[in-house]
DNA sequence: CCTCATTGCGCAATCG
DNA sequence: GCGATTGCGCAATGAG
């Protein structure tokens, strides 16, 4: 007995009378044992009666449930409990549906800015490096630069050098 | 105007009342033998028509709609249609709500990957940037070395730092 | 005017 | 027993 939530028996019984209406569609298929023979809903068949009389012995309690009387003050307590609680609980599903949504467009708009960062650090990198790579080239020219020169001419040698 | 609907009452709104109909469609089963008493009473209230505000001229379409007789075939044909949309158009919100969320989670993920990948990037970044400071401290000390070694500034740092 | 899509709502069955 | 969820059908309304 796992879950075979919502019987696929249509038997709307909404609004104020019951409507039966035997209809369990499924676009394209629907097939359903029809041996279903004493289908019994609406007649109300309470079996014996419990406690009221002076019976005894109290069931396993395992019995039908009774309809429901449309007409119980109980029950139009109860439905308007169900319905407000119902109410309720869609809109926090909205409310969540759309929190997540707006979740998405924050963590988009991080991701962004996430992104121009490692494209700015990239650039701070390759600029380092590529000085460093200047000045190793410099130290390997100038080894022993001739003595008498304090403008140092940089070499002239710096294409490419950028790489990622 | 966004959307001026449902009358705001907390009574049973519409379907006042609903007959039973054995719609022996094609599908379950469910004969009710249920002796199905004439209970047959849709408040049929099908106003003139004379809307205009005069007494003739062609209709402009302004009038009450007749209460969908639930008998009609027609009526139970369109509710059947109506129904089938209805489910398409939930089954679809709920991916849209379900891929929403999937949209978050790999969006997250994405962000932690920039995060590390920021991270690894600045480490980088600042162990260039002692290199640096080291090396210029170097030169600040030997500005005037006494000529006689090429490796003025040894640092055989080889922090090797790749990125990915 | 019609058809399909959306949306608010109530009902009933379950779940926790 | 009770509120929370969920599937479903109905009707009003929106959009094409």
């Amino acid at each position: 007995m796992s879950r075979p939530s919502q019987p696929k028996l249509t038997a709307t019984d909404h609004n104020g009378v019951s409507v039966i209406q035997s209809q369990a569609h499924a676009t394209t298929s629907s097939s359903l044992p029809a041996a279903i023979a004493g289908l019994q809903q609406v007649p109300q068949l309470i079996p014996a009666n419990p406690s009221t009389g002076g019976g005894k012995a109290l069931a396993p309690s395992k019995m039908k449930k009774p309809p429901a009387d449309k007409d119980s003050d109980e029950y139009r307590q109860r439905r308007e409990r169900n319905n407000l609680a119902v109410k309720k609980s869609r809109m926090r599903s909205k409310q969540k549906a759309m929190d997540t949504q707006q979740r998405v467009n924050e963590l988009k708009e991080e991701n962004e800015r996430l992104e121009a960062k490692i494209k700015l650090l990239s650039k701070e990198l390759s600029v380092l490096k590529d000085l460093f790579l200047e000045h190793a080239h410099n130290l390997a020219d100038n080894v022993q630069p001739p003595a008498g020169a304090e403008g140092s001419s940089p070499a002239p040698n710096s294409t490419a050098t950028n790489g990622q």
